[in-house]
RNA sequence: CGAAUAUCGUUUACUUG
């Protein structure tokens, strides 16, 4: 049981669904699908992939559920934007953790309600160090440092977490020099609080203290090495860049992304797609990375054939694929492949996306079709 | 009915604008 509920726990996180599923219908076969336990786990799976609906009736065929049930459930619908659903539960839950209230709140803030999130935590009847970090962590996001300064000295007792949001949070406004005087006064220093001020040295282009940081830190991980590896990429120092990429330890999905996007800024398109074939795995990520280099260097065939072998893969495409596929589109004046990608985009529900909007009245625009292009720019509610 | 070294929430790196 133990087992089977840490597969369906990497099913979720690496939004296997098929896989998932394939576990589900054994569970079902076997009669184990009524276990508390392993139920939970399916909500998790279901909920991670996105797949609210399975997850749902997982939940609603439950003969008895408990805190962890409704939690991983609420989680789900907030973590995917549905808020409403989320609240529905919340709402109906007789008892509510810190845990739910707490996810709540990362809904909120997540997706841009902070009005609600801060609602929330006023509300909730107590407090542990995580709702309280969530809550800084809302306010960071804002750009609201002061409040998150107000709250991180309001709290009982700040760990790591809430260091190290308040140091990415001054990193994030430009703060360098307060946040580097946080990071100094920090009493322990975790790996987190290591990466985090050498991600904002690296965002204000100073390299050299960045390293010297890498280079006196107690213990660097991936993050640490792809941090440095992107950081030297991003200022052109494409030899740096492959030297901490060679001598990294261990790398992952992310350091190869960041090496990708190194041949990229240095303009080596035919070698990011030939590391991009290489690569030992790919993630939404990297597709989108190398479509998006291949049509801003005009390798526009490069660039559908590779998105058609990720339809092929059965990957989704999202936003970012759209905006670059859409763009070769238009320096192709493409109106066929055009008019097919702008159906995909409305069936998968994206077209609510101001950047892919206007990607797609560019397109539209620059295939001669202006007409069209007016008709979608008219049904913009908002516009920039 | 109870128990349990079982499952949930917060902070850092990669792609478009």
């Amino acid at each position: 049981i133990h087992a089977i509920a840490k597969e369906l726990r990497r099913c979720g996180k690496t939004k296997s669904l098929s896989k998932g599923k394939c576990i589900h219908d054994h569970l079902v076969a076997t009669g184990l699908h009524n276990d508390l336990f392993l139920s939970n786990h399916l909500i998790e799976m279901y909920g991670k992939c996105g797949k609210l609906e399975f997850a749902r009736m997982v939940f609603d065929g439950m003969e008895k559920r408990d805190s962890f049930s409704w939690n991983l459930m609420i989680l789900g619908y907030t973590q995917h934007g549905h808020l409403k659903e989320a609240l529905r539960l919340f709402t109906e839950m007789a008892e509510k953790t810190v845990v739910t209230w707490t996810a709540m709140i990362m809904g909120y803030s997540k997706h841009g309600q902070m009005n609600e999130a801060l609602g929330l935590f006023k509300q909730m009847p107590e407090r542990d160090v995580v709702s309280w970090n969530a809550m800084i962590g809302a306010y960071v996001r804002q750009g609201r440092l002061q409040e998150a300064l107000d709250l991180f000295e309001q709290m009982p007792h700040r760990d790591a977490c809430s260091w190290n949001a308040m140091i990415c949070g001054y990193a994030q406004q430009g703060h360098l020099q307060e946040a580097f005087e946080l990071f100094k006064r920090m009493p322990t220093k975790d790996v987190i609080s290591w990466n985090s001020i050498i991600s904002a040295f690296v965002q204000h282009g100073q390299l050299d203290q960045a390293l010297q940081l890498f280079e006196k830190m107690p213990q660097r991980d991936v993050v640490s090495w792809t941090t440095m590896l992107s950081g030297y990429a991003q200022q052109g120092c494409f030899e740096k860049a492959c030297e901490f990429f060679r001598n990294m330890p261990q790398r992952n999905v992310v350091s190869w992304n960041a090496m990708l996007g190194a041949y990229v800024q240095q303009g080596c398109i035919d070698e990011a797609i030939k590391l991009f074939y290489e690569m030992p795995q790919r993630s939404l990520v990297s597709w989108n990375a190398i479509i998006s280099a291949c049509a801003s260097q005009g390798k526009l065939k490069e660039a559908f054939n590779i998105y058609n072998q990720m339809l092929q893969q059965g990957i989704m495409p999202d936003r970012v694929t759209f905006v670059s596929i859409l763009d070769a589109c238009t320096q192709n004046a493409d109106l066929a492949a055009g008019k097919q990608i702008h159906n995909l985009v409305i069936r998968l529900g994206l077209d609510g996306d101001q950047y892919v909007q206007s990607a797609v009245v560019v397109m539209y625009a620059k295939c001669g079709t202006l007409d069209i292009a007016r008709l979608v720019f008219d049904s913009i509610p908002q516009k920039d």
